[in-house]
RNA sequence: GGACCCGUAGUGUAGCGGCCUAACACGCCGGCCUGUCACGCCGGAGAGCGCGAGUUCGAAUCUCGUCGGGUCCGCCA
């Protein structure tokens, strides 16, 4: 193992010029301090070598800085730790027209602070990843490093951090509510059961019955967090873990408040990827969607004539959108309304969740809408029934048990407002947005059919 | 749960009855190269074609089974 001669080579203790260690500066920060000699530390990105020049590209957290070896630097670079290494560079700043991003690091010496014992599975300093998805997703311990993979999970939490800015300018409360529940917290969903102490327990589908039960408290609730499903589905948009960014609102008029809200959520989403991971969307090429100030809106019943209308397809007796029909409304709002949104309301009561608002002048329809994203149902709200007297009627009529129920109902028997809000796939909407073909690309370590680890 | 597709070096692919003692690219190893930036050039190692059975004179190539992966639908975010 040649590399191993590194070690032996001057470490910052050793140096020619010895003096106390610099402080770390994170590769982003490096503009500033041009001319000087700065310590940087990160993997070990690529290697070029020519002959009597060697070019380092080393990886942080933030980016990427170029580092260049001359002669005896060079040669003790030959061959040099393995890629994904572990390294900390001590060098000179220095502006070249020839650097990529105008920068790079000379006269530098290299310490390997933990060398890489394996090549990575599939290289990572290239531009691009060339691995199929399973590969991907087995070693996402290290895929997930490329900056190209990185960049996607910026994106996503800047969407949420952009999703939190917005609904805590509104007054809202950060909560979390319970993933170990008693019971499912919606009829018919299925639901993964856990052991707890004895008992059977289910992990929460989604926060919904605790965030409505919320608004007795706060009013104005939201939150980020985990939800978990156990359909069988095996599909490019469904995850069994997902992240779900809940809101809950009280003293609404209707479904259009929590609309309103919505598309000032998505907004904020979008802005913040905006402002806050400008550079990872320039690497990934995406064109971020505008949000309308008022998002179109299609009802259910129209949305079903548009389709005869414009396809010849009749799905007028059904109770849903398929995805194609999702598929062709979105193309709809985008040549007729460029809009890259879409709300569909008033789906049939029969077919949405108990606690869905029926329409009061059609109660056969309900006060409940689906934002469509590009041709994706990405999100799902509505108003809810409020008053403790619907709740009896509506399980009684779905012949639902009220006792799992039981501290949910309480919070309208003791009385709640006119209430909504919605739920929103964090994946999806970045897979949206990013164009990924599929939303395992968008999850760090997705939780499929098939996949519990990693 | 239903329909369909695919399993070849570490990775991505080609080969689809004998020309395969399995090819190409990236990665890896060795050599040359002082401005690369998907560096370039030369050389090398690395798979016996997911696994099992069968058909055939002959199978990576055909059939069946099995395991693994994927796509679409249902359902949802």
């Amino acid at each position: 193992m040649a590399w191993r001669r590194l070690q032996m080579v001057p470490t910052q203790h050793q140096i020619q010029h010895p003096r106390e260690q610099l402080t770390r500066l994170r590769t982003s920060e490096l503009g500033a301090h041009v001319g000087e000699r700065v310590r940087v530390a990160g993997w070990l990105h690529a290697r070029r070598r020519l002959g009597g020049l060697t070019f380092l590209t080393l990886r942080d957290g933030w980016g990427l800085v170029q580092v260049v070896a001359e002669g005896a630097a060079a040669a003790a670079l030959d061959p040099g730790p393995p890629a994904e290494s572990v390294i900390a560079i001590e060098g000179v700043v220095t502006r070249s027209a020839q650097a990529p991003g105008g920068l790079e690091i000379t006269a530098p010496t290299v310490e390997v602070i933990a060398a890489a014992t394996v090549p990575p599975p599939v290289a990572l300093g290239k531009r691009e990843l060339k691995a199929g998805l399973a590969t991907l997703l087995d070693t996402a311990v290290v895929t997930n490093r490329h900056p190209a993979r990185r960049a996607v999970f910026r994106l996503a939490a800047a969407a949420m951090a952009g999703f939190r800015a917005t609904l805590l300018e509104r007054d809202f409360t950060e909560i979390q509510t319970p993933k170990l529940l008693a019971a499912a917290t919606e009829s018919g969903a299925s639901v993964f059961p856990v052991d707890y102490f004895g008992r059977t327990a289910v992990l929460a589908q989604s926060p919904q019955l605790y965030k409505q039960m919320m608004v007795g408290v706060f009013e104005r609730v939201f939150e980020v967090g985990p939800v978990f499903r156990a359909e069988p589905h095996d599909t490019t948009r469904h995850l069994n873990e997902y992240v779900s960014l809940d809101a809950e609102m009280g003293f609404i008029t209707d479904h259009h408040d929590i609309m309103a809200l919505l598309r000032d959520a998505v907004a904020g989403m979008v802005g913040a990827m905006r402002a806050r991971a400008g550079a990872e969307l320039d690497l990934l090429g995406v064109a971020l969607p505008e949000v309308p100030a008022t998002i179109p809106e299609i009802t259910f019943v129209e949305a079903h004539e548009l389709i005869l209308a414009r396809h010849g397809v009749d799905v007028r007796g059904e109770l849903d959108l398929s995805p194609r029909d999702e598929r062709w409304l979105g193309d709809w709002a985008r040549e007729e309304r460029g809009s890259d949104f879409l709300y569909v309301t008033g789906y049939p009561t029969r077919k949405v969740a108990f606690y869905a608002q029926p329409n009061p002048e059609h109660p056969e329809y309900a006060n409940y809408f689906d934002l469509i994203f590009r041709g994706t149902e990405m999100v799902s709200g509505g108003q809810r029934r409020h008053r403790y007297e619907d709740y009896l009627a509506v399980l009684a009529e779905r012949g639902l048990p009220a006792e799992p129920f039981a501290a949910y109902l309480d919070a309208f028997r003791y009385g709640m407002p006119p209430h909504g809000g919605f739920g929103l796939g964090l994946e999806r909407f970045v897979m949206q947005v990013t164009g990924l073909p599929t939303i395992k690309l968008v999850s760090l370590f997705p939780r499929d059919l098939h996949r519990l680890t990693p």
